[in-house]
DNA sequence: TTCATATACAACCATTTGGTTGTACTGTAG
DNA sequence: CTACAGTACAACCAAATGGTTGTATATGAA
C-alpha cells in the first residue's frame, strides 16, 4: 500500500516516461490533436495492447490525460506536466551552472582549503 | 557492431539516466565538486559496485565524465549535456505550446464568435 | 617488495519493462 | 436483438535494470 508519494517518485516517472522514443512520439502526436488509443496504435508497428501500455506509462507520469467519448478513449497532452518537467531540468541546469561557477570562484581565489560549511 | 547512433538513442539514454533519484543526486554532487567513485559510494546505502554502475549509466549518457588521477577515478559533471537535455525539453515544450495554441485557434474559429477578418 | 586502497568486472538474482496473445466488457450501428 | 469497434486486462515471455558478492588488477605508501 502506497501511503504517500515523493517529488522524487514523480520525477522518476516523468523522466522514465520520456526515455522511450515511441512514447515521446505519442506525446508529440496527441498534443497536436487528441487521438483515440486505436488511432495511435495504427501508427506503430506493434500491437494495440503495447501502445495501450505506453499510454498508461505516460498517464502515470501525468504527461497525457485520457478522456472517454463514446466507446473511444481520447488521449490528449497535459502541458502543465511538460512545463513542470522543463522547469525541473532548468532548475538542475541552473544549480549546475551556479555550482560550477562557485567552484571556479573558489579555485581562482584561494590557495587555502576551506571546508564547505565554514564561516570566518 | 554499432555503425551509427541516432539522436533518439542519445535522448533515451539522457532521460533514462535522469529517471533515478540516486543518479540525479550523484549528478548534483559531482557538479559541486568532482569526487572519486569511492567517495561517492560512501554517501549511499548501497555497495561500491552499485554506485559504480550508476556512474556508468551517467557516463554513457555523457552527463558525467571520469578522469583518472593516480589510483582514483574522479567524476565530474558535463554541463554541455545537461544544457542539451534542457534545450531538448524546452524544444518539446515549445512545440507543445505552439500546437496546443494552434489547436485552440482552429477550434475557436470553428465554433463561433466572429474573428476580425471575417467574411460573411 | 609488501600491503592497503581504488577501481574494474564477472556472475548471479529478483524485479521491472516492453512486447505478445487471448479473453471479456462496453458502446454504436444495423 | 446481433454484430462489431474500441478498450481493458490477464497471462505469459525475453531482455533490461538494479542490486548483490567475489575476484582480479593497478597504484601509492611503507
Amino acid at each position: 500500500m502506497v501511503v504517500y508519494e515523493t517529488v522524487s517518485d514523480e520525477t522518476d516517472r516523468i523522466f522514465h516516461a520520456l526515455a522511450d522514443a515511441t512514447r515521446r512520439d505519442i506525446v508529440m502526436r496527441v498534443v497536436q490533436r487528441e487521438q483515440s488509443v486505436s488511432t495511435l496504435a495504427a501508427s506503430y508497428a506493434m500491437s494495440f495492447a503495447a501502445v495501450q501500455k505506453h499510454v498508461a506509462v505516460l498517464e502515470r507520469a501525468h504527461l497525457v490525460v485520457k478522456e472517454r467519448r463514446g466507446r473511444e478513449q481520447l488521449v490528449h497532452g497535459n502541458p502543465e506536466t511538460m512545463r513542470k518537467a522543463t522547469l525541473l531540468l532548468q532548475h538542475y541546469e541552473e544549480l549546475w551552472r551556479y555550482r560550477a561557477q562557485r567552484m571556479r570562484d573558489i579555485l581562482s581565489r584561494d590557495v587555502s582549503p576551506k571546508k564547505e560549511g565554514e564561516d570566518s
